[in-house]
DNA sequence: CCTTTGAGTGAACGTCTGTTCACTCAACTA
DNA sequence: TAGTTGAGTGAACAGACGTTCACTCAAAGG
């Protein structure tokens, strides 16, 4: 483990989570109309809050479950209420990250039938998602290649989703018609990669999002414009 | 941290790397011949394949000191004596990696004046130094996103040298002459990104590499042509 | 030859780790 | 209303952690 400072006392620096206090819930109003599951889920919701903003200095394998446990002011022991480990939460994590995507995708899909549409008034869409969702893409990022093997699993399959939902799309707009059915894949494939590398940057730096965003739009015109001019070269 | 096991007593599983006996050396002659300077230096390459090797299982930020030490066959204090730091120990590891890779692209470059003759010819050496560094690839690709910031700044920047030299290639070449010079830039890039990615598929899962470059070859085909037929709209 | 140097040693420190266990006590259920 | 359930508690454990310090003792250098 890397620690952050050279000596003994590690300072426990504060993260953006706000703590769960339950000092304060008893004071004010003793129970105020909040049933069992409620309260368990705001603790698991806490707990993969918690474990997003500290695993944002370095990485889910490096974080300990008890950092996770104080930060969100509970024993360590009540961790295993709600996660048998810490690979557990981050394949909730995964879970988490990939649903709130695949929403903004249909939404994306939607309103960019044609391939022009998906330059100019998709990327801008994505970029958004990423801006309001930026912990949960700095996850994905990092543990894409750096998780425990099954989380970079859940990942790696999360994505091959999404290539295999943009390859029908591009089949079905018609946009390659003399393309070959794998080669569409593999067009699709070359697009979620692209993609995937942009939101790492703009995840990694933000301040830049305006001229990643600019650069980004002409790469992906080089990439169309000359795939889609491409031929295909096997067939079905 | 996250454990392999989920007992207590971590059984501190074989890894590759050959543990430096010193016992071995001590009885086979007592100090044949070997100058402080070649001890020392060997000792430090112990160190710096032992945390490859570790850091293997998980990433650089979640492994301990410790461990590199016990896997070497050396006490922990002894590490001090080569790097200050496993942050440290971590950018020696970078400049290791890129000095061997920039070797192989300058071999690459120098055989390809063609485009034609990039994609046929110089992805097969690619994926052929791959093959020969898998663990320094390996860590590229984990700690260029995962690693502590120092680190993945320093990946960065090696990984921008390359796209540099990699823009200077193709204006040299005339395969982009209608190209203003800031996207030869962006084409350079998008190689490059394209290259990682699938630098990071054939490190991941080394059993499909025929398949893994079959497909490259071809996107980076679709790509090419594409691109090289694109008019650029900007000025110089 | 005698001195200096510095890679590697080994004990010690205070802290943090994952996991166990028996427990409390408020919310739920019958 | 009495009984069950289960989220959260707190102590305890054995071990691993980074870092310090004074040390050894062979190679290097005068």
């Amino acid at each position: 483990m890397i620690h952050r400072t050279s000596v003994h006392t590690c300072p426990h620096q504060p993260v953006e989570v706000v703590p769960y206090d339950r000092a304060m819930e008893e004071t004010a109003g003793a129970g105020d109309g909040e049933s069992r599951a409620e309260r368990k889920e705001r603790t698991r919701r806490a707990i993969l809050d918690a474990a997003l903003a500290l695993a944002a200095d370095s990485n889910l394998a490096a974080i300990s479950l008890r950092q996770v446990a104080k930060q969100v002011g509970v024993v360590p022991t009540a961790f295993y209420r709600h996660f048998g480990s810490l690979e557990l939460l981050g394949l909730a994590l995964v879970d988490e990250s990939f649903r709130s995507l695949r929403l903004m995708l249909l939404d994306v899909w939607r309103h960019a039938p044609e391939y022009r549409d998906f330059i100019d008034g998709s990327l801008p869409i994505v970029a958004q998602h990423v801006r309001d969702n930026r912990s949960h893409y700095a996850f994905i990022a990092r543990e894409r290649t750096a998780g425990p093997p099954r989380v970079r699993e859940a990942i790696r399959h999360e994505i091959e989703l999404i290539t295999r939902e943009l390859a029908t799309d591009i089949a079905r707009s018609g946009a390659a018609e003399h393309y070959s059915s794998k080669d569409i894949g593999l067009l699709a494939d070359l697009i979620v990669s692209f993609v995937v590398t942009m939101a790492e940057r703009l995840v990694e730096d933000p301040d830049s999002e305006e001229r990643t965003l600019a650069d980004a739009r002409t790469q992906l015109r080089m990439l169309l414009v000359g795939a889609l001019g491409w031929r295909s070269t096997g067939r079905t």
